[in-house]
DNA sequence: GCCATAAGTTACTTTTTAGTTACCGCAATT
DNA sequence: AATTGCGGTAACTAAAAAGTAACTTATGGC
């Protein structure tokens, strides 16, 4: 339950990044909410591999973290949707970023086009 | 040995990213590489709490993907020193815009600054 | 002849991460 | 009255990642 990250005494930024988001599935989780709030679920579905464990406890890392946000709908069966807080959204273009490096350096991605489309700015 | 990689049949550019780059140590040793090539044992030195076995195997899929060269002189002791190719020199923005995330968002890292330095643009 | 040195490799053990199965709550449906 | 659906949790097991200790190689210095 309680994570393990790198030491980080000097408060280096790499690392402190590396901490927080450098995961197999944080990312992905992150992109998949990019523009739209979305269900367990669904995140289930979309995320082929994952099981309910290691997505709940992503989910709640994030959520520690303040990059998602978990709202309760007080039905039955219940639902649950997932969204990205500000500090979520503010690390879209990060990814956005990444997605268009691969993009870039190799073909054979090259044809899918990154999902995330961020926000216009005002 | 072999990585074990997250399917990626839709080749998402996410997914892509995630597989290459998305591990504890990498990107920081590209970090580490930014501005100069390291000796192997420098780098076992600034990466505190990896072994050296961990430090290998993530040197070789790096250099097996194309971010860094391992260049190996003639000399005994031997000397490696390792460096980043034109790819691994490419995704330097993109750690670059990590740490700039990162310092943004969480005032305890803010007083050290990002060591990348990006080479000027002509 | 023996030791030190740098950058590994190998075989083995430990730790960490992830998957599996079973179960819960509760209203609506059958 | 039993079943379905969703979003979990708990206890347990399996798999993957990482650590450890010993060994290697070849030369120069003592």
């Amino acid at each position: 339950m309680a994570r393990k990250l790198l030491e980080n005494k000097d408060s280096c930024s790499m690392l402190h990044t590396i901490n927080i988001i450098g995961t197999k599935w944080k990312p992905l989780i992150l992109y998949l909410l990019a523009n739209k709030s979305v269900r367990f679920g669904k995140l289930l579905f979309f995320m082929e591999g994952v099981s309910r464990k290691v997505l709940t406890d992503q989910l709640r890392e994030l959520e520690e973290d303040g990059f998602i946000l978990r709202q309760k709908f007080g039905e039955v069966p219940p639902r649950v949707e997932y969204s990205l807080t500000d500090k979520g959204k503010s690390f879209l273009p990060v990814l956005k970023q990444m997605c268009d490096w691969t993009i870039q350096w190799n073909p054979e991605v090259s044809f899918m086009d990154c999902k995330i489309v961020l926000p216009a700015e005002d």
